[in-house]
RNA sequence: GUCCCGUUCGUCUAGUGGCCUAGGACACCGCCCUUUCACGGCGGUAACACGGGUUCGAACCCCGUACGGGACGCCA
């Protein structure tokens, strides 16, 4: 029945009802089910070595589909071009969808082990007179192609094969399997995001699903991938939408019930224009090491083209409650570095103190630090970073502002100096901060409270405003003008590193002028 | 060139015929809080691309124009 190359069957597991029925109680009925069946949305990347971030919204997108309705998520390889496709443009997929959070709900699919499957298919669709055998070489194509724009016309495969007998073409020659496509009529997709969009069967032409060396191309390796996974609803960027027509005519020539459609809007750069390296930051990986936390992107990302009331920080919880196609814009949107930032130093607030003094401890790790600025043990340096995390958090919005902040934990004395820091090491100022030493030495315990009240004792028996002391003081201690509140920097310094730093400088100032 | 799609503050969006003298968020400006810097609070500037219809009434419906984007491979 089918012709030699039909190898063997891949079929793929298909969800078995039973495993569905009553499974997490609420698969409400939703206008955008296809029928009873369960959502099985799909994410299929090629590997290219990147994440971009549009592919990686699409990822979300199907991903909160699928949990929204209590359905599954799956995770594709599109790897066909196997010169562009190593293991390792594979693993910076998956480190990047797990690093986002989107698990795939079964282990990832891998088109290039189905391609005897695609072959069969394409072979059935011969056998049923759906496809021909086409002799043109890409040569002749090329000129087809040339020669229909220069007359004007759109640049398609004239049909020249559709209705010759193979036995015309030269013995031998190689040839391709082409659908036979309708010619007449319209072809309708009813589109979750864009609404119904048509276009007349004359502007499609009969295009190639097997190629001469026997692999599919890639309108037929999906079309058969999806159908065999069972896929629902196939929700992809809006450059695909194009391609939505011409699979849907390989779903009704096999008679297959096609998936709903949803295709998403592109992202543009800040300017309106492609997204390119000059505007940022493009692919998760980037984003990683920029500082960013994956529950800012992923939250910034579906917010942006997507949109539910005045909603605008979203955990993941609520990002599933709450998200549906319905939400999703028409229109093309723009990168906004700005607002991911914001929303990052939104996360980072909300962000798990430990966590953070891990992601510190290991940027600073893996930054070089000049020689003259030594690092003190990590075990020191951890437990301060910890103790002033809750300060440190609230000042920075990237994280690698936030390991820059907290570097000053990490040092022994003497410290690099801020320019505007060492302006306000005065002679005066020094010998202020020696008097202070003198007050902030015996406090017990050494703590926040202890030391601001110190402070202020302080600064009103010497007629100083709060400031004239503390701001020295900071710039003493942390060789900038900013730091989170004083007294808590004291506290994770403690008395000892305190006393040592103010030393460090009184004395300076001492040598300096004396 | 052909086909398809889109267009609300600078940006992301709310809005599905009367609730809109168009709401929120980022950014920006001002004030407050304050030991710095942030956070936070309060207030402000700022938009329905344009032109025709339909309707008692249009940001919302229809048509056209302009501008923007996408697709037209034996790539994915």
């Amino acid at each position: 029945m089918h012709g030699p190359m039909a190898g063997p069957v891949h079929r793929l597991p298909v969800v078995r009802s039973s495993f569905l029925a009553g499974r997490h109680g609420s698969t409400r009925a939703h206008d955008a089910s296809p029928s009873a069946m369960s959502v099985r949305t799909r994410f299929a990347p090629s590997p290219t070595g990147l994440l971009h971030i549009g592919n990686a919204r699409a990822a979300l997108f199907n991903f909160l589909f699928a949990r929204h309705h209590g359905g599954a998520f799956l995770l594709r390889i599109e790897d066909t071009d196997r010169e562009r496709s190593t293991q390792h443009a594979v693993d910076v997929i998956l480190d990047g969808l797990a690093w986002m959070g989107l698990d795939a709900d079964e282990p990832p699919v891998y088109q290039s082990a189905r391609q005897a499957r695609h072959a069969e298919v394409a072979l059935a669709l011969l056998d049923a007179g759906h496809a021909y055998r086409c002799y043109c070489t890409a040569d002749e194509l090329r000129r087809m192609r040339e020669q229909a724009q220069a007359e004007g016309r759109a640049p398609r495969y004239n049909a020249m094969w559709r209705d010759r007998d193979p036995s015309e073409a030269p013995p031998g020659a190689p040839y391709t399997i082409r659908i036979r496509a309708p010619q007449t009529g319209e072809t309708v997709v009813d589109d979750l995001v864009q609404g119904e969009v048509r276009v007349a069967n004359v502007e499609l032409d009969d295009m190639i699903i097997l190629r001469a060396d026997g692999t599919p191309t890639y309108q037929h390796a999906v079309v058969v991938d999806d159908h065999d996974m069972a896929i629902t609803h196939v929700i992809r960027g809006d450059d695909h939408l194009t391609n939505s027509f011409r699979q849907s005519q390989i779903y009704s020539l096999m008679g297959w019930e096609r998936p709903r459609f949803a295709h998403l809007p592109l992202i543009h750069g800040p300017d309106g224009g492609k997204l390119s390296k000059r505007h940022g930051a493009q692919s998760v990986v980037e984003f990683r090491e920029q500082g960013y936390l994956p529950e800012a992107l992923n939250n910034y990302l579906l917010r942006l083209g997507w949109g539910h009331g005045d909603a605008e920080v979203l955990s993941r919880d609520e990002q599933i409650r709450l998200f549906d196609l319905d939400g999703v814009g028409r229109s093309a949107s723009r990168m906004d570095y700005v607002k991911l930032t914001h929303l990052n130093g939104v996360w980072m607030r909300m962000a798990d103190d430990d966590r953070l003094t891990r992601d510190v401890l290991a940027r600073l790790a893996g930054q070089p630090h000049s020689e003259q600025h030594h690092l003190t043990s990590d075990d020191t340096a951890a437990a301060r970073i910890r103790l002033l995390m809750p300060g440190l958090k609230e000042r920075a919005k990237t994280l690698v502002e936030l390991a820059a902040s907290a570097a000053f934990l990490a040092r022994a004395v003497p410290l690099p100096f801020e320019p505007k820091a060492q302006a306000l090491l005065t002679d005066t100022a020094r010998a202020m901060l020696r008097d202070l030493a003198a007050e902030l030495a015996p406090l017990e315990p050494f703590n926040a409270a202890e030391v601001d009240a110190a402070l202020r004792r302080f600064a009103e028996r010497s007629g100083l405003k709060l400031g004239q002391v503390a701001q020295p003081l900071r710039a003493a201690l942390t060789g900038s003008t900013s730091s989170p509140g004083i007294d808590a920097t004291l506290e994770a310094l403690g008395r000892d590193e305190t006393l040592a730093r103010i030393g460090a400088v009184a004395a300076e100032g001492h040598t300096g002028h004396g």
